[in-house]
DNA sequence: ATAGGATCTATAGTCCCTATAGAGTCAAGG
DNA sequence: CCTTGACTCTATAGGGACTATAGATCCTAT
């Protein structure tokens, strides 16, 4: 059953141009049109679009979403480096969270230290003034997640 | 003591194109110049560019942190509003936790599904084609935190 | 015949930088 | 004094993953 691409963004949840975009990067193949010019979907298309979201919130990119579906097409060879590609995400989604955990934690030791007050009074906008005496912060910048 | 933008970024672990950058976006002001054209900044601008990084590593956007600029330039008014943006932020800092909390479950699961054999045989292949049965994704569906 | 909704292409904008090109400035060494 | 090299200047383009806009075309229902 062939489906145009608002049905397919319906069926997906994923936005009609989104998915224009993704064929233009490459990782959708160009469907057949109608007469009218109308792309038209199959259940292969609608499947690979599926599995592109399903690696998105796995929090791949693009170009790694890319060489799976090449891989993918292309079955002749080992798959070992997905494994590598998954441990690799893993480690990197843990370091995120660590980085989340320590910035909540200066988050809330920042909130209610303001009072309502004029700025003079604001201990928000005080602790915000002084790297020195954040621990987090220095610890951030050992890291050096700060911009680079 | 005034410095030239080399060494404030040496200063501040932010690179020089950063600093002008933020410039040319209005958060720093636009310092004074040497005979040779050359920006010159004092302690005022140190400390304002601190402030900016500062926020930048509590993950708030450059807009948010214009307006506690302006609001610490300009202290007639109240600073209620600085509490309730750390409140914004420290629950958009939960869910984001959250979020990865799970993706690192499903992460983890997914991770040895692949024996190293062909396309046919890869576990993780074969588990990223399907929604369905991934508890991961039918959560995250419900929130909606799929590609708009 | 026409109104509306869906689709088409092409292009520009978003956010927060990062990279590049080509020119000017300045201090030290030969 | 001249040159070298490090630093700085401006202006512009790129990147990633979309999102928004404009203007044209297609299709269906009234």
């Amino acid at each position: 059953m062939k489906v145009k691409i608002g049905e397919l963004a319906r069926m997906t949840g994923c936005q009609v141009v989104t998915i224009r975009y993704y064929e233009k990067e490459g990782l959708l193949k160009a469907p057949e049109r109608t007469e009218g010019n109308y792309r038209l979907y199959g259940d292969d298309a609608i499947a690979r679009l599926q599995f592109i979201l399903h690696c998105r919130q796995h929090g791949m990119n693009l170009s790694e979403i890319r060489d799976l579906l090449t891989f993918s097409d292309n079955p002749t060879v080992s798959c070992d480096w997905i494994n590598t590609l998954i441990k690799k995400h893993i480690m990197d989604v843990d370091r995120q969270i660590n980085d989340l955990l320590h910035l909540k934690e200066h988050l809330k030791s920042l909130y209610d230290k303001c009072d309502g007050g004029k700025k003079s009074e604001c201990g928000i906008l005080k602790s915000l003034n002084s790297f020195e005496n954040c621990t987090y912060c220095q610890k951030m910048k050992r890291k050096k997640s700060l911009p680079q």
